[in-house]
DNA sequence: GCCGTCTGTCATAGG
DNA sequence: AGCCTATGACAGACG
């Protein structure tokens, strides 16, 4: 463990915090608990690189594997590894499913939320929050409850709806499950009473209903983690809402009634007013009993609106996480007027600034929690899609396709259903949404009817900016600016330019158009570094390997010793003429010079020298590291062609080749080589000494060589791996730049059909909102109520002072918390 | 001769 | 304590 623990303060704590820069978790433990053999035997075997290797100790303690735990493959592994983590993640990007449900809900004439009609049908029983409608304070309990419930989601990073929450990404997760098992309406009982709009992400006209669940609940997916910040991985959502889903599962096999409140009580209690619609078999309310503020909005009537209005296609189910929706629409007497008043704070940059940073961040964070994840059912998704714009093509919404999703109003008691159910979280909220123009025709006519305390609850908090929530006017027409357009060609811009200052930092044009090939072709796959200057390393492999062969054929020749020293890799000290001649005078079992797998490290064949590009400039002919087969040559012609002057000047090359040391050791007429003298374990180096009679003065040089020699070795080792670190480090801040400018590409992609998706849900509040009639056929006003969306899915139109009490609860919520 | 690089060596720290 | 390795620093060799 020494060695491990060696690793990891040295290479991989470095690596980590190079990988760290960008996001990218590493995961030490998936490296060791791997169980990869090769590396599983580098690490925690004895010598693993950046360990101190003790040679002696060395020569029966390695296996074989072809990673030597001082190359720099071992470091190409782990690049390779996280690469590959890395491309594993590209393609958990998710489109979500979309669906909205509304409900009409009638105010108690009061304004009260009391639940003084129970004709309505809509006990809000139950659950669901609604159930006890009976005063507001029920509901600020009922929905204090449940926000305590959502910041516990909340905690983990998720502004989830609680409990019932069908509309919430439970709900998408249901969706998409009871699609993969073939159930009908993804809602189950839901959709008899729901209602109102749904809408769906376009996809490919092959892809079926189940895949475009998957899709539209991926998309929500994103947005979601777009917009909030994430404090836990998806799966922690996932898992809880799969809980969720299951303990609702569970009631709903129980006959609990406090499954949704909805579907189970609500819909007998709504049975007496609600007419089933032929076709699909939804029930929608008949007629709105009670209250004057009633709505009746017919479900072909909605079906024409969205039709109309929703191009999001068919079996549309609209992304619901959306906490509520609230509209700002003052003018009852101005139905015009009222389009214009519904603005959407979603496309609104007023509440806050958009921080980019943090959405970098969160975008990271996501990267890193989705490079996590290792099963995604929905995560070839994104990668499917055909080559061009992932988010166009699998995020698309489809403009002209109609929505077959039934729409009926149902009449509920209003409030109880304060539920904080927000899509997005008061952050996301406060990110102003870019909207077109043609998005924003609806200017409020009537400032002052514009409710000044949308809640972050209310969807009216998403549709509309602040500003126009208290100020809005005429002028804010439909020049109005685009806050989020704004922000996010901002954004987009800043990242343009980012991208391409990852470029000019060295991040080739021509990788970036391979690399995004690969990203749009899925393959992903970009390990290949060959086209990185520091890919020497494959070559460099490929020598080695080369060089090793040699060696092995070549050590064989020789001493077992010798060989052994080879295999370790180990930098030993080389062999010299002088050194050859000894031996075979003495037929001593010399080491010869270590066939390193590392051809940069034995430069024993000048020539693979040529093999190491920033070593060619290295012309110093050192003679401890001649190569053999040079030696050879130079000092063994062939006998017949042997003269005195050759022999001659053999004497003075071979003198010249010769080191001090061992100029010194021929001097004192050591009787063994240097190489010996360096090289054999200290055991057997003793041993040595003991056979000879030897002065102090030899000894003392003997040991003098050998302090030396091993210095060298270590001194040329050291060396190695510095160089290895700053070629690796080269490779990383290339690897770095390359994923820099793929996440970038990523989140303007993300940024885009952030945009898309909150204009969409914009645009059908609008709609929504715009048709509702009370019982008197009369537009309701912004003003004065607001949808919103509902723990179990449903949208209801609310008073606005009740969506705007919820609203500052909710914002109250985050603030509590940071303290 | 100067300069940069490579290499060997020493001293030292640490395993 | 002895041995070994790693590494900074220095100096010499070399182009």
């Amino acid at each position: 463990m020494l060695s491990l623990k060696k690793y990891l303060t040295e290479g991989l704590l470095q690596f980590t915090i190079l990988l760290s820069l960008i996001g990218v978790r590493v995961d030490v433990d998936t490296y060791l608990t791997s169980q990869l053999p090769p590396l599983r035997e580098i690490i925690l075997g004895p010598s693993s690189a950046y360990t101190q290797t003790q040679f002696h100790n060395l020569r029966n303690t390695l296996d074989g594997y072809g990673i030597h735990p001082k190359s720099i493959d071992l470091d190409n592994y782990f690049t390779a590894r996280r690469l590959l983590n890395q491309v594993r993640a590209l393609d958990r990007f998710q489109v979500p499913t979309t669906e909205v449900n509304a409900w009409l809900v009638h105010r108690d004439p009061e304004g009260s939320v009391s639940g003084s009609q129970p004709s309505s049908g809509l006990a809000l029983e139950s659950s669901s929050g609604l159930q006890d409608v009976t005063g507001p304070d029920n509901g600020v309990r009922e929905s204090e409850t449940e926000q305590g419930f959502s910041e516990d989601l909340e905690d983990l990073g998720a502004v989830a709806p609680p409990v019932s929450g069908d509309l919430t990404k439970e709900t998408m997760t249901r969706l998409d499950r009871s699609s993969h098992s073939g159930g009908g309406h993804a809602k189950g009982s839901r959709p008899l009473n729901s209602l109102v709009a749904g809408h769906r992400v376009a996809q490919p006209p092959s892809a079926s209903g189940s895949r475009a669940s998957v899709q539209d609940i991926d998309l929500i997916d994103i947005l979601w983690r777009q917009d909030i910040d994430l404090g836990a991985g998806r799966e922690i959502f996932d898992y809880s809402h799969r809980q969720k889903e299951q303990d609702v599962d569970k009631e709903l096999q129980d006959g609990a009634e406090q499954e949704d409140t909805w579907p189970g009580e609500g819909a007998e209690a709504l049975a007496r007013n609600l007419l089933v619609d032929g076709e699909t078999g939804e029930s929608f309310p008949a007629q709105v009993p009670g209250g004057e503020d009633q709505t009746a909005l017919s479900l072909e009537e909605c079906l024409r609106l969205l039709e109309a209005t929703c191009p999001f296609g068919e079996n549309a189910e609209f992304p619901a996480d959306i906490s509520s929706i609230t509209e700002a629409v003052p003018s009852e007497s101005e139905p015009p007027g009222l389009q214009n008043n519904l603005l959407s704070p979603l496309l609104t940059g007023t509440e806050s600034p958009f921080d980019l940073e943090q959405q970098w961040q969160d975008l990271m964070s996501i990267m890193e929690m989705q490079a996590m994840e290792v099963n995604t059912s929905t995560s070839e998704i994104l990668y499917n899609a055909p080559p061009g714009d992932p988010l166009s093509t699998n995020y698309s919404l489809a403009p002209n396709t109609p929505i077959n999703q039934n729409v009926s109003l149902h009449q509920a008691s209003l409030g109880g259903c304060s539920q904080d159910f927000s899509l997005f979280s008061p952050e996301v909220e406060s990110l102003p949404v870019a909207s077109s123009s043609t998005l924003l025709p609806l200017v409020p006519s009537n400032s002052t009817s514009l409710n000044s305390t949308f809640g972050s609850t209310n969807l009216s908090g998403l549709f509309f900016p602040p500003q126009l929530n208290g100020t809005a006017n005429d002028t804010a027409g439909p020049e109005l600016p685009d806050p989020l357009g704004g922000l996010l060609d901002e954004a987009m811009l800043d990242e343009i330019s980012l991208m391409d200052l990852a470029i000019e930092e060295g991040f080739n044009p021509v990788q970036a158009s391979q690399l995004e090939e690969e990203f749009d072709s899925d393959s992903g796959l970009s390990l290949d570094s060959s086209h990185s200057p520091s890919s020497l390393s494959s070559s460099e492999g490929s020598s080695s390997s080369s060089s090793s062969s040699s060696s092995s054929s070549s050590s064989s020749a020789s001493s077992s010793a010798s060989s052994s020293f080879s295999e370790e890799g180990a930098v030993g000290y080389s062999s010299d003429s002088e050194t050859l001649d000894l031996e075979e005078a003495e037929g001593a079992v010399g080491y010869q010079p270590e066939y390193s797998k590392f051809c940069r490290m034995s430069y024993q064949d000048p020539s693979q020298l040529s093999c190491l590009p920033y070593l060619e400039h290295v012309g110093h002919n050192h003679t401890y590291n001649m190569a053999p087969s040079a030696l050879d040559s130079a000092d063994l012609p062939p006998p017949s062609t042997l003269k005195k002057g050759s022999k001659e000047k053999q004497a003075d090359f071979l003198d010249k080749q010769m080191s001090r040391d061992e100029h010194r050791a021929r001097a004192m007429k050591i009787p063994f080589t240097n190489d010996k003298i360096i090289n054999l374990p200290v055991e057997e180096f003793n041993e040595l000494l003991s056979k000879y009679q030897l002065s102090e003065a030899q000894l003392s040089l003997i040991r003098d060589i050998r302090r030396r020699g091993k210095n060298k070795m270590a001194a040329q080792n050291c060396r190695k791996r510095k160089l290895d670190t700053i070629l690796n480090l080269e490779r990383d801040v290339e690897d770095l730049q390359r994923d820099k400018a793929r996440l970038l590409r990523e989140k303007v992609e993300f940024l885009r059909s952030l945009r898309q998706m909150k204009q969409k849900v914009q645009s059908l509040y609008q709609e929504v909102f715009g048709r509702l009639r009370d019982e008197n056929g009369r537009p309701y006003s912004p003003s004065q109520y607001a949808l919103q969306y509902a723990g179990d899915g449903s949208v209801l139109l609310i008073p606005r002072t009740l969506a705007d009490q919820q609203a500052r609860r909710q914002e109250r919520k985050p603030k509590d918390r940071r303290k």
